[in-house]
DNA sequence: AACGTTGCTTACAACGTTGTAGAAACCAGG
DNA sequence: CCTGGTTTCTACAACGTTGTAAGCAACGTT
């Protein structure tokens, strides 16, 4: 059913050679022998092992991307980037979901670069420098937060700069008693803890003091999240004027439940997320946010990986750096 | 850099094949042989390579996922869903953007199974019968609308029991002039065809006319179309009392837009979606939606495949139901 | 006529793995 | 110590592809 070189070269009266030849794009192959052979390659339907392809050449043509879940709307919308990047370098992506912890994550670094794939573009939760240290062969590309100096090349956004002008903007409202959303204490935190220096800064900036009552944590960064931390947050009876939430889906859970408290939204206290997702275009009240720039961070990752690949595979590993822009929105309008 | 099985065998003082037959768990090896390879084995770090194992064996341990996008939120839960599944039984999901067009769902269909994948699972939109036929080889699931016999496994849900049961639903509450959002009349819209008739079969149950004005297309089903489908229909000048969309990330596109126009829901307008996306657990209102079981949608399709490689591959198709069920919520709560 | 040059084609080996078949070592029972 | 059976190990070939090197025409130049 299944045809090979072999039943191509045969059917043409070629060897097997000439119709890899043709196959590969072989500029020596007369006209009409190129002809006789597509016409057979036609004939049978022939498509080349890729297994044995790669095999033979080393390369595989399959790149992962490992992100901690799917179905967080920023990972989903940043995976639709990579694949259209990399398929323009005619690569194939695998989509890995490591879940986000740390053991999963060390699994997927080191157990999926069984020659299976070319390279790796991985966004960490929890991964530490040390988990990627001895990896050997498999070039990889970290995104978001620095896995600190560690030996693989990454894409980041400053998200230092980025949350203290998303603070500021809050501030520049007049408001002053401004909650958190989403610090983290583990060390898996390292996004939560950079977020949270960007609104601190901010807040010395303008003199205002630091509240520890007003920065909730959350576990993990999903609307369930987001919901009970501003839910605690009203509870505990703060009454922010305004709340800059770390990722856009803790931002909406956190107005659903202000809309639950009877609150109104930006008039008696402003949101702000972080992600830009689609569904903050189209929330009730639409959301203000730090809008990363997902098509560069995937392009400017898939290249990495292909300069690490066709050139210097010992170059010294690069930190690039991502636009971003606020991009403001009705949750945090003047009323 | 990388080592072989070759290598591995020097260092551990036996054959190939013995280190061969260790890495795979075949009984007869003593337990010093064993130990002394295991032991090369650790040292060396050695990986098998997939690329010629799968050539020797012919399977490769790798399934495909394409769907039309993935951040389309219903196709991201779907997706983790069948990346968990998957990895039950030891495969690895490469997921495939096709992007929803004809031709590259038909690229999809023909062309990624060059041998890399052992199966796939394919959520198409827009692909013909037509197009499957003469599919060499790989074994394929289709989830979602059946293509009319197609000659493939599929899973389905039964669009047209639950659309009808939502409409009827929407009558229940009182309502009378109810919309539909997201029909389509070209081929592709299979959903749309099936949920359209769900929708009328519940309006003749409950003797209500059918109306045409209260239809609207939506040329895709994201949030911008359900959006703008909303607007059309208040600007068109009907008035409906509730509108069922075809699905999820319509309707929150109709709530967004529904607001807008200063109406409330449900106390003017009920609202309810279809797929039960993460979304509408947290927007405002909450949605009132049709919940397939993803996950043993996933399970079925994981499952169907695996039988069709195992056991019989001849077998002929076969077409499995998922369950759903009607989730009210906020938006079409009794005023 | 002998010579390189160029264009086209081919035989062979190799990529790293595992199935097959069989050799070597071991064991138990006579 | 031999016999027959089991356990343990190995040599070889094959999976389908492509790089290498070399062969064979056909050509134009000396």
């Amino acid at each position: 059913m299944r045809h090979r070189l072999k039943d191509v070269a045969e059917r043409a009266g070629v060897s097997v050679k000439t119709v890899s030849n043709v196959v590969n794009g072989y500029v020596h192959v007369r006209p009409d022998t190129r002809a006789r052979v597509e016409e057979a390659i036609a004939e049978l339907n022939y498509r080349p092992n890729l297994s044995a392809r790669n095999l033979r050449k080393g390369r595989t043509g399959v790149i992962a991307l490992a992100v901690p879940e799917l179905d967080i709307p920023y990972f989903a919308e940043l995976a639709r980037h990579v694949v259209t990047a990399a398929a323009e370098l005619g690569w194939t992506v695998l989509i890995d979901q490591t879940g986000g912890g740390r053991e999963q994550e060390r699994v997927v670094a080191s157990g999926i670069t069984d020659h299976l794939i070319d390279g790796l573009i991985f966004s960490p939760l929890a991964l530490a420098a040390e988990d990627l240290a001895g990896l050997d062969g498999t070039p990889m590309v970290l995104l978001g937060e620095r896995v600190d100096h560690g030996p693989a090349d990454h894409v980041v956004i400053d998200n230092v700069a980025a949350a203290r002008e998303m603070t500021a903007h809050l501030i520049g409202l007049g408001r002053r008693r401004i909650a958190a959303i989403g610090s983290q204490r583990t060390p898996e935190g390292a996004s939560a803890r950079l977020r949270l220096a960007g609104y601190t800064a901010a807040l010395a900036d303008a003199g205002i003091d630091y509240d520890e009552r007003l920065v909730a944590p959350a576990p993990a960064w999903h609307r369930a999240d987001g919901a009970a931390a501003m839910r605690g947050l009203l509870a505990s009876g703060v009454r922010p004027d305004a709340v800059f939430c770390f990722n856009d889906t803790l931002a909406l859970g956190a107005l659903r439940a202000l809309h639950e408290a009877g609150l109104r939204v930006p008039e008696d206290v402003a949101v702000a997320g972080f992600d830009d997702i689609e569904d903050g275009r189209f929330s009730i009240p639409t959301l203000s946010t730090i809008a990363p720039d997902k098509e560069r961070i995937a392009r400017l990752a898939v290249e990495l990986l292909a300069n690490r690949l066709d050139a210097d595979p010992t170059a010294p590993p690069q930190e690039l750096s991502a636009p971003y822009h606020l991009t403001p929105r009705e949750s945090t309008s003047a009323p």
